[in-house]
DNA sequence: CGGAATCTTGAAAGTGTTCAAATCAAGTGG
DNA sequence: CCACTTGATTTGAACACTTTCAAGATTCCG
């Protein structure tokens, strides 16, 4: 399971990793099991902890005053589980993280996390590539969300990621794309009869 | 001029810079006087230099199809300019960064900021630290953008940067929250009738 | 003082939402 | 394994919001 991070951490920043460093890491992290449905992250909580998924899938979403979910993000194998706000400013978060399959997430405390930055280079790397391309795929959405229409949006999102499509059912894609469930059917009958 | 940056990098990084590190930035850094209207990049050129603002104002956009302008992003004093992907991917920009003030830039070349992250402990921290400000900025606007009404959109804008309603035009403001400016312009009437 | 943007306003057209109902699919307990 | 319940998807119709196009008012700058 381990291993999975060790190649993540090398691909990432580039670097090989040393023995101790693998140790070092391996010791911070704590493997867990999580179920379908469960919560990595609730609402209100400050999150003290920051997850990398080795299997599953998950969604991270707000609730409205209306009751309405709104999916700001989603994460599969190799994505990372957190709230950066909540993180960063010790606030309580806005956001809910909830596991959508039966999942194995690799679990680190904030504070270790930050440590280990310190002490391991490669490790250290790995994150601020991380903190770049999520900045490139954020600039990337916010785009897409100001400059197009709906279905161009979905169509975007299909060939960008197909797993989603896949692993996700239609009315989350509907959430994250900020659309109501009924139009995202429409769309896609509509892209079907063309 | 220097000293505005020097004093931005210790606040970011909470760490104080050495003589030795001033100079070394220094030296990386080029003052550079920019016209309004002028250009600091061109859809299609590899942004190969990124700027902090120390004085002046400026936007980041694309061009579609049919011509129109999408703002993606705004710039004052003391952010930075220049395209993630371009510098990361070394790919051609999609976007134009337009001064619309006259201003002072500190430019360096991505060449020279990386090497300078590796040299310079809190200069690579106040870099992190500002890819990580900027993830939870990017994730506050889209978040913004799935689950808020426009005009929800528009006064969360005005609250969280009132400086962009002073100095930026209206129809920038439009683009930017990804409306027509007829729509800004309604809406704020709206506003005002309550 | 003019000319050129920018901003406002109106009307018509287009896009997306809401509400309600029907269909379809999946998970659970007997 | 089937029956049943629950959730997901589709469809229709009315409604709400946003855009577009066009024109007029205002502001900014040279």
């Amino acid at each position: 399971m381990y291993e999975v991070l060790f190649q993540y951490i090398e691909a990432k920043s580039k670097q090989p990793l040393t023995d101790e460093e693998r140790e070092l890491i391996q010791s911070k992290f704590k493997l867990r099991g999580y179920r379908k449905r469960q919560y990595f992250l609730q609402e209100g909580d400050i999150c003290k902890h920051v997850a990398f998924v080795v299997r599953g899938a998950a969604r991270m979403f707000s609730v409205d005053e209306k009751g309405i979910e709104h999916i700001v993000r989603f994460a599969l194998e190799t994505w990372w589980l957190g709230d950066l706000e909540s993180v960063r400013q010790l606030t309580p978060s806005h956001y809910n993280i909830e596991l959508l399959e039966n999942a194995d997430l690799l679990v680190i405390s904030t504070a270790e996390a930050f440590e280990l930055r310190d002490k391991c280079r490669p490790f250290d790397l790995m994150f601020t590539a991380v903190d770049y391309q999520a900045n490139i795929a954020a600039q990337k959405r916010i785009h897409a969300a100001i400059s197009l229409t709906a279905e161009e949006r979905y169509e975007e999102l299909a060939k960008t990621y197909p797993e989603f499509i896949q692993r996700f059912p239609q009315n989350m894609i509907a959430s994250y794309l900020g659309l109501s469930p009924e139009t995202l059917s429409r769309i896609r009958k509509h892209i079907l009869n063309k």
